[in-house]
RNA sequence: GGCGCGGUAGCCAAGUGGUAAGGCACGGGUCUGCAAAACCCGCAUUCACCGGUUCGAAUCCGGUCCGCGCCUCCA
């Protein structure tokens, strides 16, 4: 059996078959770039990271697309706020979430396509269902999708739209529409537009929100492709919406399989700006937090579940990942040696067993707790050999090298590069050998007490002392 | 109201019919001059509650209570 997958279509799991053998095409909806991403979106970004990755090694080529959306009324709003051009507010943003990818380790995908340099593609897009009647032009020049048209609508999200009613959020401008749930494909031109908008058929305007994922989908992985993700609050309207536009203008099925991943909350609590728990990734980095522990954190809970974000979470994640450190060092050390003579037994049979947990554990959709468990036992099983000496030098390399091929997936394994101890550091690590060689516990324990509060820990080992950096 | 998710140890979190993974924290021990790290032992007779089905249920069925999400542009 191969790698399975929930499907929100179908609310079952199933076996993933991509439509070409071994290559996966991904659409993921990226970002509003209107300010920094915070630590929901993040999760995300993280699962869907997780995702790629891992069927990388499963070994399906992946083509991924992450669109980002730079025109709509929060973008327009804010740069106009800050007295800025559309472009240039944007340009800020996209800079500021590529950097914050980087700090979480998440790969980059092959396309970021952004909306703004998509505007052709989606009037054509518009123009096509106009053509096959699934769409109108309303009197101000806006155009609109006409759900009626669609009878599979509501499929995905099982949402019965006969049910709705126009509400206090359906904005004002949109009167043009036929029915409530018409949801805008082309929006015309209006005074809080500014100096935003684009020549069409149908007079100036802007894109709808919906249309870019269909047509920027469509662009860069055909009509029809193999997994589509989100966060769980896109399924409607947003997804529901992509499939009426995309599959009314192709005739063809547009997604095989919707992944969605659930929200996260903050101390068990919505995230929200009003109650004060509300993080970006860069706060976190304020107080103190790597990116690595924040990552280990959001990877940590199944994408289908909701995610309870903690700051003592954060503080769990650092111990655990410096026990993985601990132990990759001493893996390390050992391998440089390089005294032969092939890998013992011990590690052999550690590795099979971990690397038949993991995938265990990660094909039955992308369950993590179960290949944590085993990565964990893992590193006690090789504590344990290394104890005991039961693993020889090139053992040793075969366990650093399976970890390494781990975190191709996981993303959070890789020691943190050790800032070197200076001059002064190094000198009184000396001062205390020296000390201690002669029997002056006092003073060496005094030697010990300094170089923590300058923020280094003195470990004793049969090598001689080690130095971490203490945080 | 409609659609959906969840309640498992101090905290996080697997397990969906065969007798409770893993992480963090905590307590005891081995090692150590003392520490640290590592390792060993311990840490839920019990899975929100009440009934039922079954030889057997955290897992299935019915009910109750509690928490959370989406319902027109929020991952």
């Amino acid at each position: 059996m191969g790698i399975r997958f929930f499907n929100t279509l179908t609310r079952t799991i199933a076996e993933f078959e991509p439509l070409v053998p071994a290559a996966a095409r991904i659409y993921t909806c990226g970002p509003t770039v209107y300010d920094y991403a915070h630590i929901g979106n993040f999760r995300a970004y993280v699962f869907e990271d997780l995702l790629r990755r891992y069927l990388q090694f499963r070994g399906y080529r992946v083509t991924q697309v992450m669109n980002l959306t730079d025109v709509d009324d929060k973008t327009i709003r804010s740069a106009r706020q800050e007295g800025m051009s559309l472009n240039e507010f944007t340009a800020r943003y996209k800079r500021a979430f590529f950097e914050d990818l980087e700090t979480l380790n998440i790969e980059r995908v092959e396309f970021y396509p952004a909306a703004t340099e998509h505007v052709g593609d989606m009037i054509a897009l518009i123009e096509t269902l106009i053509r096959k009647g699934h769409a109108y032009v309303s009197g101000e020049g806006s155009v609109y999708f006409d759900i009626s048209s669609f009878p599979n609508y509501g499929r995905l999200s099982r949402v019965d739209t006969s049910g709705l009613k126009a509400g206090a959020r359906v904005v004002h401008d949109e009167y043009g529409k036929q029915d409530v749930a018409d949801f805008a494909l082309w929006k015309a031109w209006d005074e809080a537009d500014g100096d935003v908008s684009w020549e069409s058929p149908w007079g100036r305007g802007r894109p709808g929100w919906h249309i870019e994922c269909s047509a920027m989908s469509m662009k860069y992985l055909g009509e029809t492709f193999d997994i589509h993700t989100g966060g769980i609050d896109n399924i409607f309207p947003h997804h529901e919406n992509e499939i009426a536009q995309s599959e009314a203008a192709t005739g063809k099925p547009f997604v095989r399989y919707w992944l969605h991943c659930a929200h996260l909350i903050v101390e068990g609590q919505k995230m929200s700006k009003s109650l004060g728990n509300f993080y970006t990734l860069r706060d976190l980095l304020r107080r103190g937090y790597s990116g690595r522990e924040v990552r280990f954190v959001l990877i940590g809970t199944h994408y289908r579940q909701s995610l309870n974000f903690t700051l003592a979470s954060l503080d769990a994640a650092r111990n655990a990942l410096a026990r993985i450190d601990d132990t990759r060092r001493r893996l390390q050390e050992l391998a440089y040696r390089r005294i032969g003579p092939g890998a013992d037994q011990t590690s052999k049979r550690l590795v099979s067993r971990a690397e038949e947990r993991f995938v265990h554990g990660l094909d039955d959709d992308l369950n993590v707790a179960p290949a944590l468990a085993a990565l964990f036992d893992l590193l006690r099983d090789v504590n344990r050999a290394l104890d005991r000496n039961a693993i020889t030098s090139d053992g040793a390399s075969l366990l650093e090298s399976f970890l390494t091929k781990l975190d191709r997936v996981w993303g959070f394994l890789e020691v943190e590069s050790q800032e070197q101890p200076d001059q002064e550091v190094r000198a009184l690590v000396q001062e205390r050998e020296r000390q201690r060689g002669q029997k002056n516990w006092a003073e060496a324990d005094k030697i010990r007490d300094r170089l923590l509060k300058m923020g280094w820990i003195v470990q004793d080992t049969p090598d001689g002392p080690h130095l971490r950096r203490a945080k």
